[in-house]
RNA sequence: GGCGUCGUAGCCAAGUGGCUAAGGCAGCGGAUUGCAAAUCCGCCAUCGCGGGUUCGACUCCCGCCGACGCCUCCA
């Protein structure tokens, strides 16, 4: 099969072929955790998630590795991150978004960090996304790997050795980007339109210490600093894009890897600089072979932002928060019911990655619909075997899983996927047990419908007791239903009907009597 | 200004130089139903605009219009 991508590097369709036959190495920049990540955040980090799942389906082991930005950056004119979050967390907690007692210090960044690190990993493994449950595994943070001869202090060093990097007049450590050839590859710019786009918000003093307006900072001497750690160059901190050079290299263990993801907005300058550094310390050609960054998100069609009120952070989505317009009278008002991560996981993966997606409510709907239909099948299938468990083999030879695959071997073409895969659910299924087996397998990519597959799978969420006990409720009005429609007594038929679509239920009629199902969404 | 992506039905969206332009949602008609829901059957687009290349283009080329991203912290 041939697997191909659109390579950043060189703004075209290229097949991949990994490094070593069978295995790939694939390195996703992470979110900072200094907020709740946003349902953008997700959409970009579920692309990888996708992809990596991908090459699984397709046989390859995946080493697959996501880092944690746990530093805050400070940027020339602008309060530190972390400080900012500081101040974020006290609002946060007032709105009780932030539970009391969660942070009990807003002054200290490592705590904030590690409640944000906590929700993300929470959020992240709700969606299904893989890396997650492998935490600390290939999830490195960056404040575990600033010191020492394999962490950024070690590879400053490198680069300093190598004539890649120099110490400023007011004691910064720079990256030279006249001393690598390729700078500017990745993102299309030249130096000389570096040059000429500097100015704005780099200060003028701060300009003229560096050799050329594209030098970027490794490590910043400060005492002040709200993060600070010892190094050759003073007490300070290292530069944002340093750390992912590192930890890709030290948790996975090579000088190139095979892909790179991220969000498009990355590709100018953090994996510019990445590129610059890790080839820069390591004297390789390149660092990865192929960079994949995923579109934008907007939300009902407007770039999504706080000032907008369409801002999202995967829980608001989970807690039913997303705004709808009401058709009659045309305010917005909260959707209100909770939504299934599943349905989160399957509208932000649905679309194509490098499409600017649209986050609607609308499509949140047909995606509750698509993996209601999907759960209907697995039940129908399963209940058909029922007694006869016994596990089928399948492989990529089977008609539907190897159109399935083949598209989303040609650079990830999901729609191309579902295409193949939901009209088969329509169709006959003389071999339910097969069929399980051919739908397990799609899901092992999609992972939106439960099915025992061990971890890492979206929907396959524990039903607390209360939600056990809201079931049980629902079923005996079904019941009452029954025996009210054996009495033809409609009135009372309707009421409990009434009764259990408010309660978030769905019921159906069927031979054995009335049925009811939790509603996925809305 | 520089670099880049895109424009397919009410909505999401795949795709191809030439058979009936995938699939899903919504909608419509029908079966079923106490009425619904669910389910099943059927219907539902000539591909932003103009020009060119070609026997033939939605698909290739040029121009235009429009949307969006990056160039600055941001997935």
């Amino acid at each position: 099969m041939k697997i191909q991508f659109y390579n950043s590097l060189t703004n075209q369709h290229e097949e991949f072929t990994p490094l070593e036959p069978g295995k790939v190495s694939m390195y996703s920049c992470g979110p900072t955790v200094y907020d709740f990540a946003h349902i953008g955040n997700f959409r970009s980090f579920l692309f990888g998630d996708l992809l990596r799942r991908f090459f699984e389906l397709t046989g390859h082991e995946v080493h697959h590795v996501m880092n944690i930005t746990d530093v805050g950056h400070m940027v020339e004119g602008e309060a530190d991150k972390m400080m900012e979050a500081a101040n974020r967390v006290k609002v946060n907690k007032k709105s009780g978004r932030v539970p009391e007692g969660a942070i009990e210090n807003p002054e200290d960044p490592y705590q904030i960090a590690e409640f944000y690190t906590q929700a993300f990993l929470e959020d992240a493994r709700r969606l299904g996304y893989k890396v997650a449950y492998e935490y600390p595994h290939n999830v490195p943070r960056a404040t575990h790997h600033v010191e020492g001869a394999n962490g950024m202090i070690g590879m400053i060093q490198k680069l300093l050795e190598r004539g890649h990097a120099y110490v400023a007049d007011d004691g910064v450590v720079y990256y030279s980007v006249e001393s690598f050839p390729g700078y500017g590859q990745l993102s299309g710019n030249s130096l000389e339109k570096i040059q000429s786009n500097a100015g704005g918000r780099v200060s003028a003093e701060n300009q003229s210490r560096k050799k050329h307006p594209g030098d970027f900072m490794l490590w910043k001497p400060d005492q002040n600093h709200i993060m600070k750690w010892d190094s050759p160059w003073g007490v300070g901190y290292p530069g944002w894009h340093i750390e992912c050079s590192v930890m890709a290299r030290s948790i996975i263990g090579r000088d190139v890897i095979d892909i790179h993801t991220g969000g498009e907005d990355l590709i100018f300058p953090h994996h510019e600089c990445e590129i610059a550094q890790s080839c820069g310390a390591t004297g390789k050609d390149r660092f990865a072979n192929f960079f994949i960054h995923a579109r934008f998100l907007f939300v009902e069609n407007e770039k999504m932002s706080k000032s907008l009120g369409n801002f999202y952070t995967a829980r608001d989505v989970f807690d039913g928060k997303v705004k709808v317009t009401d058709e009659r009278t045309g305010e917005l008002t909260e959707m209100g019911r909770s939504v299934h991560p599943a349905v989160l996981r399957f509208e932000l993966i649905k679309s194509h990655y490098r499409t600017n997606m649209n986050f609607t409510a609308k499509g949140l709907i047909d995606s509750a619909q698509t993996i209601d239909r999907m759960v209907e099948f697995r039940k129908t299938l399963e209940d058909k075997i029922e007694g006869d468990s016994g596990e089928v083999e399948v492989d990529l030879s089977h008609p539907v899983l190897s159109e399935f695959a083949a598209m989303l071997a040609d650079d990830l073409n999901v729609s191309g996927a579902l295409g193949a895969m939901l009209p088969w659910i329509k169709s006959d299924h003389p071999d339910p047990r097969l069929s399980l087996a051919v739908l397990k397998k799609m899901n092992s990519v999609l992972s939106v419908a439960p099915i025992n597959e061990g971890i890492a799978n979206a929907a396959k969420e524990v039903e607390s007791e209360s939600d056990a006990a809201e079931f049980e409720q629902a079923q005996q009005w079904a019941n009452e239903m029954d025996t009210a429609r054996k009495d033809k007594d409609w009135p009372t038929s309707d009421a409990f009907r009434d009764k259990i679509h408010a309660a978030g239920f769905e019921v159906q009629q069927t031979p054995e009597g009335s049925k009811i199902k939790r509603k996925l969404s809305v």
